[in-house]
RNA sequence: CGGGGUGUGGCUCAGCCCGGUAGAGCGCCUGGUUCGGGACCAGGAGGCCGGAGGUUCGAAUCCUCUCACCCCGACCA
């Protein structure tokens, strides 16, 4: 492809609205524009990479057996009716102004609207449907770029059996696929188990990478392949010391101490000897959540624990309840449900708030003086502790989302009556699973893993182009035509290649916007070696240069593109 | 939805506090010089300053309302 013909607008300096590394160089390079929050147009480099996902998608389902389908993204509201869906997306969900439409979110309800008119018989299942499509989310908020928008690509598939234990080889296959489909892009991806949620079934694990501009906080053990969100990571750490004699209580002084670091400071203590206070309002009755230290409560456990939503008390409320304002109150003395972390266990000689302000109370021996305390793990997992299956530290990091796999069981064909007959002629609802794939988001995680303070550093799986050719001074004539010519040698040889026949613009300007764009492969054909018959190669990732006879080009090129 | 920020030529931004003929750099067009890491010289085009209303002799600038976008949080299949 000529440069010259290519629509490319590359962008200088960073426009004003991107921040996250990946939406800036899609911008930069010319691959998407803006057109409102969270919509994008994909401009032909960036489409470029999009149908190359796409296709490394389709491959990997039509080799599990899936067939692909095309299916409205306008959809009758009533079907979504049928599920309970419309309120359960709530304002997340597009709806049709001027029709009783809404606009396709995802499409559980559609698949089991057809399966439920076209399968009847157990000797049509298992079924494996997908598609590769636009999605409408109202997102409250979209952001970084192409990584949360709220009309974005993607692939789903649905599965269809007859019972759970098929359902599980339908799962398998697709978790296998997404193994290939990810490694085929090059991404470096670990996986979660994960907790359904609003999708409702039985089991389901997120395909994630590491990213800064990821919206989730995970803790994972690459030795071992451990990997949870946060919310539910468990690691293993020391529990408090307990020392052999438990003082009595008493108090102390501790005029403006507020913070945990401030109290180990004014006392000269480690803060494993504190016990820090957390007050939270669970129905409406007060809680005290006891911590070791500095460990932050972790919410989602404390609702688990506790059973019943809550949340944390304001600091009006907090005189009220204990007596002192935030940073004085602890366990002794309060009146109310207390629950502490698990660490604290057996703790004693602790010191914690004595629920009037600037004291502390000292010499708390937790299964003295606490009666009908309850344990449970309450603290975030923290990195560098250790992991619950192998012991080795733990990394913790954000990190983006990029498919999700979910058995759903029989949720919506039970709710939309999808059934199917049994060999017995009994009736049953179909057992389904549903696969998801953000495309884009693998774009933008690509890059997010493999870029430079140049630009991207395309894979030869996902880059528009293998060979970016730049022809240099082209004003001159007999350099046009030098250069032309290895192009036409490049394309007849069939590699992938877009030539830079800008005839104006500088070296150095290529140079910037090739490394921007960032091809795999540079061939560089400047006045000096071509009049050598030679050429300059040159690999994007690693920045080596190879000087390259004319003749044996199209071997060497070969070759480079095989290691690469 | 709460908090913060920003809207001025295609892009990045200055000007706003303290009202008085709308600026710079980059990009673009013309001519010339350069020609392997975003070059230089000369000339040129391009903006009713997000929108509406108000104050004023006069508003990019002050006031009110509104819209859009970005960031943090809430939310998130």
């Amino acid at each position: 492809m000529l440069q010259s013909q290519l629509f490319i607008p590359t962008l200088k300096e960073v426009p004003n609205d991107a921040v996250v590394t990946s939406h800036v160089y899609m911008l930069r390079g010319g691959y998407i524009r803006a057109l409102g929050a969270g919509i994008y147009s994909f401009l032909p480099l960036g489409y470029k990479v999009v149908k190359k996902i796409c296709e490394i998608i389709r491959e990997e389902m039509d080799a599990i057996g899936g067939q692909e389908f095309h299916l409205p993204a306008l959809n009758p509201r009533e079907i979504w009716e049928e599920t309970g869906r419309v309120e359960a997306f709530g304002d997340t969900m597009f709806h049709v102004k001027n029709r009783d439409y809404v606009l396709a979110p995802t499409h559980e309800e559609i698949i089991t609207y057809h399966a439920r008119k076209v399968v009847n018989s157990y000797k049509e299942l298992p079924q494996i449907w997908y598609q590769i499509q636009t999605k409408f989310r109202n997102e409250p908020r979209p952001r970084s770029g192409v990584i949360r928008g709220r009309q974005f690509l993607m692939k789903d598939s649905y599965s269809m059996d007859t019972s759970y234990e098929t359902l599980d080889k339908s799962y398998l296959l697709h978790d296998e696929a997404y193994r290939k489909i990810f490694g085929r892009c090059g991404l470096k991806f670990f996986v979660v188990g994960a907790s359904s949620g609003a999708m409702g079934g039985t089991g389901s694990e997120e395909f994630m990478v590491q990213s800064p501009a990821g919206e989730d906080t995970v803790a994972h053990c690459e030795p071992c392949g451990y990997a949870a969100n946060v919310e539910v990571a468990i690691s293993v750490i020391p529990s408090v010391r307990r020392e052999p004699v438990s003082k009595d209580l008493y108090d102390i002084s501790t005029p403006n101490v507020k913070s945990i670091d401030e109290l180990c400071q004014f006392l000269n203590i480690n803060e494993r000897q504190t016990a820090k206070s957390r007050v939270y309002f669970a129905n409406e009755s007060p809680v005290l959540v006891l911590m070791s230290g500095n460990d932050e409560v972790n919410e989602t456990k404390l609702e688990k624990a506790i059973g019943s939503g809550i949340r944390p008390a304001h600091p009006e409320e907090l005189k009220d309840i204990s007596g002192a304002d935030a940073g004085s109150i602890g366990p002794i003395g309060f009146k109310g449900k207390i629950i502490a972390d698990l660490r604290l266990k057996g703790g004693n000689n602790l010191i914690s708030g004595a629920n009037k302000n600037d004291f502390h109370t000292g010499g708390i021996d937790l299964e003295r003086d606490v009666k009908n305390l309850e344990f449970a793990d309450l603290r975030t997992v923290e990195a560098g502790e250790s992991c619950p299956n192998c012991s080795k530290p733990l990394q913790v990091f954000t990190a983006i989302e990029l498919g999700h796999i979910f058995k759903l069981g029989t949720k919506y064909s039970d709710s939309m009556g999808a059934n199917y007959i049994d060999e017995t002629g009994g009736e049953h609802p179909i057992v389904m699973g549903s696969y998801g794939i953000g495309v884009e988001r693998v774009m933008a995680c690509f890059i997010e893993q493999s870029h430079d303070e140049k630009g991207m550093i395309w894979s030869k799986a996902l880059a528009p182009y293998h060979i970016h050719l730049l022809g240099l001074n082209l004003k001159k004539e007999h350099l046009l035509e030098a250069s032309t010519q290895i192009y036409n040698q490049l394309k007849n040889a069939g590699f992938s290649v877009l030539f830079d026949d800008r005839i104006d613009a500088q070296a150095g300007v290529k140079f910037n916007d090739a490394d921007l764009l960032g091809m795999p492969v540079q061939i560089i054909a400047g006045e000096r070696k071509l009049a050598e018959n030679k050429v300059e190669v040159k690999v994007r990732k690693t920045g080596e240069r190879f000087d390259v006879e004319i003749i044996s080009l199209n071997s060497f090129i070969s070759g480079l593109l095989e290691k690469l």
